[in-house]
DNA sequence: CTATGCTATTGGACATAGTCCAATATAAGA
DNA sequence: TCTTATATTGGACTATGTCCAATAGCATAG
């Protein structure tokens, strides 16, 4: 199960919103960057498409997510995705590593605030 | 006041650290090393300390913190770091990007796990 | 007495991550 | 006709981050 949850900022975050959003079913990549821009709590707006194709043709290699063309229906064929049986056992491992690294950013939040509040404004 | 908030994981994190560990005294390189990997939140176990250095010449030329050669007292000179006003409103600067930063892991993490749950175990 | 380990900082080389721009192709709307 | 939106990919580049080596003195272990 190496779902790369050591990694860099982008990937944190984009390789557990993928996943989550094909947990809910089947997508190609423009639609799921669509739907990353339109919701969800991280702000995706102004992110470079490329990188996340990239990330999806990586997961695909990793066994995380399966893909399959489809040329009816749009101007242009369009790679649908599927999750795997890894990519679900991937995303519940990201459940703990987010949960985790969530409380760490809060426990940082907090330290900074407390240390300006407590050195008292030198 | 370009503090650098936009940035990677690394960044992210240990340019708040270091301004916070600052704000409460000069400290050398070796010595911030020393602290973060003893306490604070984040998991600096292991981490390069290459990178510590290298980022602490970067905010010294981005004027957030100022720097002086000790001679005494050590083995080897030691370049004790000060933080700078700018530092100091980078700090603050700081307190609210991590919090809003904070706020959108917890919404990713709540997410993941929301989108596990009702799914429905597919 | 030599070998290892800690302190302390820097530099080079390298690997990974992320962005910018271009190419492709079609359909809709101004 | 010109732009805009859809949809994916590739090349080139910059930014980030890690690994290893060099330097150098002091302390401790063998």
């Amino acid at each position: 199960m190496k779902c790369a949850c050591k990694g860099a900022f982008l990937e944190r975050f984009i390789q557990p919103s993928i996943l989550m959003s094909l947990y809910a079913g089947d997508l190609h990549g423009f639609s799921i960057i669509r739907k990353l821009k339109e919701s969800g709590p991280i702000d995706y707006v102004g992110m470079d498409p490329t990188g996340l194709y990239r990330m999806l043709r990586k997961m695909e290699k990793a066994g995380l997510l399966t893909s399959a063309w489809k040329t009816e229906g749009s101007p242009q064929p369009r790679r649908i995705y599927s999750i795997t049986g890894e990519g679900r056992n991937c995303l519940s491992y990201w459940e703990r590593t987010l949960r985790e690294y969530a409380r760490s950013v809060s426990g940082l939040s907090e330290a900074v605030t407390m240390s300006l509040s407590h050195a008292g404004g030198r």
